[in-house]
This record gives structure tokens, C-alpha cells and sequence, in this order.
DNA sequence: CAAGAATCCTGTCAGC
DNA sequence: TGCTGACAGGATTCTT
């Protein structure tokens, strides 16, 4: 979102076109007409869905899925063409791509004074950085639920924002096992959970994210978090935490409502 | 109702 | 080199 802000904050659309509707939800007919002409007045973010304020009323909600990119160069320099469903072009010449092999991404209009009331947005949790997101929510949130700590994170409605990644390395950092049951967090765990949370974000989005394969800025660079991995796609190597103690076997990987859990079981309990 | 599996789609990589 | 299967940052919808 920032890459997209730094370039199209106040600038006019002079182009747009919406090559394939048929991305993870049909895009809308009139995507390309709302964008043409239009003055982009400023951007938002909830949870993974970046919010384009056009000065029109309307709102573009954009999600990136799990292999959508935005590209953002100057006219002319055509990096990408494979995989670009949607092209802007605007009055000082830049031009943004929306690329998505998969396609699990999505772009949808909605009216700018209704964004938080859009169905993909309405029942989201807090946004893990803010205030909002504390102890007590947290708790409360969790009271009761029998699924594992790992799955509770991932959805939406608990925590806003949060992937496999970070859910991952937040549950090491906060010495947790990801195979807990939800309900046994609030206590002395969760007070070690939710500021595991903010520190791992705000440390990965200082690096610029996880760059993993197709995930790039906006400007084409890499992130570097994945440096900062400590179990995340480390399977089988020493645990950072417990370092040569022999009674360690290193980073585990298990599979946790089909996606991939990688822990320390000796750390996390 | 809650929890887990299946699903959408394409690309990449390991193993044979 | 070419084939096959596993796996990938997500989130909804279908089953159990």
C-alpha cells in the first residue's frame, strides 16, 4: 500500500484496463470506467486488503491473494505482461500493474463512506498493531474455542492481518505451542502472545516484508524478513532458541488444516 | 454450532 | 530432458 501511495497519491488515471474478470471473485464491469479519469485522493489498509480512494466516492479493494503483486514503473518499461490483469496508467507517467498467477486475488468497487460496511470487510477482528488489539480482546476472543492456537490466529475474525508466516513465528517467539487449544491461551500466555504478535510484524515490515518467491515490493525489490525466520521453512534445522541443547531436535514441520506449521516442540508448549 | 477438508489456479522444485 | 507429485503468502464454501 505505502508503494502505491508514494507514486499515485494525488495523481489522475489517464488509462485503465481489466483484461480477465474471472480473478478469486468477478471483478466488477465497471472497474475500468470508475478508474478512468479519476484523482486518486489517498489509500487505506485493513487487514490484507488495501482500500484506493478514488476522488469520485468510490473505493477500489484490492487483495493480493497468495501470488498477486502490484507493479509500479514508469511508462514504457513493461516489465511484466504474463499475468497482468489490471493496467493503470496515470497523467505523469507511471504505470501500475495488478499481476496474479493464481489468481486468488481480487479487486472490487465500493462506495467510500461503506468500505468497513463491504462484505469482505465487516467481520474482521482488530488490526493486530493497533491498541484495540490487547490482552483482554484477545482473550475474549479466544474463550471457549477448542481449535488449535495456529488456526484461531489465522482467521480473520479473531485477528486482523495475520498469515501463515507470521502466525508461525509470533507462536515461537511467545513460546507457544501451535497445536494448543485456543481456550488455554488467555493467562500468562497471552501476555507473551499479543506482544509477540506486534513485535513480529512491526520487525517484518521494517524489512520490507517476506520475499518467499513472487512477493516484491511495489518497486520491484525484495523484502528481507525471511532472513529473520526463525522457524518458518526451517524444517530440520537447529532451533535458534535452543541452540546445541541436545534435547532439542531442531524445527518441526506438521500440517495444520492444510497448511504448514514449522515449530520447536522443546520451546513451544 | 464449530472444526477440518476441499476448493479455486498457476508456477516451481525435488525426485525419478 | 521430461514426467509426476508435493507444495506455495489466502479465504471461502462444503462436509462432518
Amino acid at each position: 500500500m505505502r508503494g502505491l501511495q508514494l507514486r499515485l497519491e494525488g495523481r489522475i488515471v489517464k488509462r485503465a484496463v481489466a483484461r480477465r474478470p474471472d480473478m478469486r471473485w468477478p471483478l466488477p464491469p465497471g472497474l475500468a470506467a470508475a478508474l478512468t479519469g479519476a484523482r486518486i485522493a489517498g489509500f487505506r489498509r485493513r487487514a490484507k486488503y488495501i482500500l484506493m480512494r478514488l476522488d469520485s466516492g468510490w473505493s477500489v479493494l484490492i487483495h493480493l491473494g497468495m501470488s498477486g503483486r502490484m507493479l509500479v514503473e514508469p511508462v514504457g518499461r513493461n516489465d511484466i505482461t504474463l499475468h497482468e490483469h489490471i493496467e493503470l496508467e496515470t497523467d505523469d507517467g507511471w504505470r501500475v500493474g495488478f499481476v496474479d498467477p493464481r489468481r486468488f486475488g481480487s479487486v472490487d468497487l465500493i462506495e467510500t463512506d461503506r468500505e468497513d460496511q463491504h462484505k469482505l470487510l465487516a467481520g474482521l477482528g482488530p488490526e493486530p498493531l493497533d491498541d484495540a488489539f490487547s490482552t483482554p480482546v484477545l482473550d475474549a476472543a479466544l474463550a471457549g474455542k477448542k481449535t488449535p492456537i495456529k488456526a484461531a490466529l489465522l482467521d480473520q475474525k479473531i485477528v486482523a492481518g495475520l498469515g501463515n508466516i507470521y502466525v508461525c513465528e509470533a507462536l515461537f517467539r511467545a513460546g507457544i505451542s501451535p497445536l494448543r487449544q485456543a481456550h488455554t491461551i488467555p493467562g500468562a500466555r497471552s501476555r507473551r502472545l499479543v506482544p509477540a504478535i506486534k513485535e513480529t510484524l512491526t520487525e517484518a515490515i521494517a524489512a520490507g516484508g517476506s520475499s518467499l518467491r513472487d512477493y516484491v515490493q511495489t518497486n520491484g525489490e525484495l523484502g528481507y524478513f525471511q532472513h529473520a525466520w526463525k522457524v518458518y521453512g526451517r524444517e530440520g534445522l537447529p532451533c535458534p532458541a535452543c541452540q546445541s541443547d541436545e534435547t532439542c531436535d531442531g524445527v518441526r514441520r506438521i500440517v495444520q488444516s492444510g497448511r504448514s506449521t514449522f515449530y520447536c516442540t522443546r520451546k513451544q508448549r
